[in-house]
DNA sequence: GCCGTTTTCGGCCCGACTGTTTTCAGTCG
């Protein structure tokens, strides 16, 4: 997927780079567009142009599968070539800041030169941008506000992002000489959401001869005990060194953040009566073989990598009341896909072979609703058509159960995007906000509320509207929403895409409290993105999720009846 | 640039918001 990868981004990047030229917007959305599909289908590209059948896909015309056989055959694409001798690639990293698009792109490299988000940043603290036409001193503060965003994101990726690099690293520890035991600790240990540091551990007699045989791949720094380097996509890497014996001890320590560990360390002398030392295990007669025989030796209950977080979970293991855990197996419902009825990839059908693949006994599917033209959200009439669809579908015993539902936009005031009549259509509505992102908390707060009141809602779909390292949640109090979900018995989703991972795990955990279902939803617009529920799963671990907590866990009659009891009493 | 076709070029992606205008261009979902 590696050819794959470089050609979605020379396509993103020419859609961008014409439309700072000032091209055809629809001539560069044809670019993107590819790239979009390239990615969805996870098209094999050599394999397509092998046998001349990519320009059989939609979206792919002469001129493209002209450019992507020449890519394919030279590894470049000459258009683009030529094309980023005249507009600067740089520029493209000024349109991920919010708010500027290509034309002020262009704008702000005509006027001043301006070439890089540094520049820009320059030019703002030198108070240049304000005076431009079509800018103002509010502009350039928002401007330098999402500067200093970019900036705190910068050297961070997803979870998912580092699981390529991970990998690659841990298969190279595998054949590195000197190395006896290794494993992967710190922030992907424990599942984090955003990851600033790929961290392992390696238990060696050698630390030198493992460092140089790392050397060879990668420009590292060595201190003592540990090596760190940059991989190429930018993210930091730090491996530490241990002896045999105290490899157990740090694989712990190493794993828990910093609040877990002072905690853990605590309580590890209160009922040891050693003092703790992060780095050597205090007590010379035992030597720990596995992780579990640490907890024993204090006699707490095992606190699984997830949820080293903070003390709630030392609290809870020394009361022996860390639950069991929702696995991947627990899964038996697939709720809030895509389908090309709406901004997704594959048809109804498709999607629920591919979701009984995967072993799921029933899907809901959930297009956008109508106010959603972007998205080519569904009229009243098309609606129609589309539950007629499912009814056939469902007739020809695909062996997974189809329901109808909809993600309905939830409206400035509050309201869903259907009168009462179709509303009542649905076997299920999964209410979400995509815009008028920007009211005052209490605005905000009010229209999450009004939206779980309505009888019609059954889920609130990706609560915060957070997108991971590009967009804040916007402004809202959770805790009334998880509050009013409780009070009104509605489900709060959790959003499975890898961007999204919403709601985040600390208020899953209040969630629980509160006795909220919560429903974990890929929101996928293609078959391949439906195992983002697998990844999610790990999150709602980390919000100390058990398969009782989750309404996609019950089996399909038992999932009708709970959702036919929603906003009935 | 792609698509679909009354086959040779017009439509495609709409509407709301924002900030800067004084009637609108640019951005975003």
């Amino acid at each position: 997927m590696e050819l794959e990868k470089k050609l979605i981004k020379i396509l993103r990047n020419i859609s961008i780079l014409l439309q700072i030229k000032g091209e055809n917007i629809f001539k560069a959305s044809a670019y993107s567009n590819a790239a979009d599909i390239i990615e969805a289908m996870q098209l094999d590209i050599a394999e397509l142009v092998r046998n001349g059948k990519l320009g059989e896909i939609k979206g792919f015309g002469e001129a493209l599968v002209k450019k992507i056989t020449e890519f394919v055959e030279t590894g470049k694409i000459s258009f683009y070539e030529k094309l980023i001798q005249e507009v600067p690639i740089e520029l493209v990293s000024i349109t991920k800041i919010p708010g500027i698009g290509p034309k002020k792109t262009k704008t702000l490299f005509e006027q001043l030169g301006i070439k890089s988000i540094d520049d820009l940043e320059n030019a703002c603290l030198e108070g240049k941008v304000a005076n431009i036409k079509g800018f103002s001193k509010t502009t350039q503060e928002i401007i330098l506000n999402n500067i200093q965003h970019i900036k705190a994101w910068k050297g961070k990726k997803q979870q998912f992002a580092c699981f390529q690099e991970a990998n690659n690293i841990n298969n190279l520890l595998k054949s590195a000489p000197g190395v006896i035991e290794h494993s992967i600790v710190g922030e992907m240990r424990r599942y984090s959401e955003i990851i600033s540091n790929i961290h392992f551990l390696v238990s060696t007699t050698e630390p030198n001869k493992v460092a140089k045989f790392l050397q060879e791949k990668f420009n590292l720094k060595y201190n003592n005990n540990s090596v760190s380097f940059y991989t190429e996509e930018e993210v930091s890497v730090t491996i530490n060194f241990t002896e045999p014996k105290n490899f157990v001890w740090q694989l712990h320590n190493f794993t828990g953040n910093k609040n877990y560990i002072e905690h853990f360390a605590n309580l590890f002398q209160e009922r040891t009566g050693n003092p703790f030392d992060f780095y050597q295990f205090p007590l010379e007669n035992i030597i720990l073989k596995r992780e579990q025989q640490l907890f024993e030796l204090l006699n707490i209950q095992y606190i699984p990598p997830e949820l080293r977080e903070n003390s709630l979970s030392i609290f809870k293991a020394k009361e022996w009341k860390i639950p069991v855990l929702i696995k991947e197996k627990d899964l038996r419902g697939m709720i809030h896909v895509h389908s090309n009825w709406s901004d997704g990839f594959n048809t109804i059908e498709q999607l629920a072979i591919a979701a009984k693949n995967l072993g799921f006994e029933y899907i809901v599917i959930c297009d956008h609703s109508q106010t959603a033209k972007y998205a080519n959200g569904l009229e009243p009439e098309r609606v129609d058509q589309q539950h007629k669809e499912i009814d056939e579908l469902n007739k020809k015993n695909l062996g997974i159960k189809i329901l109808k539902g909809i993600e309905s936009d939830i409206l400035a005031d509050g309201s869903l995007d259907y009168d009462e009549n179709t509303l009542k259509k649905f076997d299920l509505v999964v209410a979400s906000v995509h815009s008028h992102f920007k009211m005052t908390k209490s605005e905000m707060t009010r229209r999450l509320v009004y939206a779980i009141m309505s009888p019609y809602t059954h889920i609130l779909g990706h609560p915060t509207g957070r997108l991971l390292l590009s967009r804040e949640s916007y402004e809202v109090d959770i805790k009334e929403i998880i509050d009013a979900a409780a009070d009104y018995g509605k489900i709060i989703e959790f959003n499975a895409n890898p961007y999204r991972l919403d709601l985040p795990w600390e208020h899953l955990i209040y969630a629980k409290e509160k006795g909220v279902k919560i429903s974990i939803n890929p929101d996928s617009h293609d078959i391949n993105s439906l195992t983002d529920i697998f990844y999610g799963v790990n999150f709602l671990r980390k919000g100390w999720l058990e398969s009782s907590d989750v309404v996609n866990c019950l089996e399909h009659d038992e999932f009708v009846r709970f959702i036919n009891s929603i906003g009935k009493s």
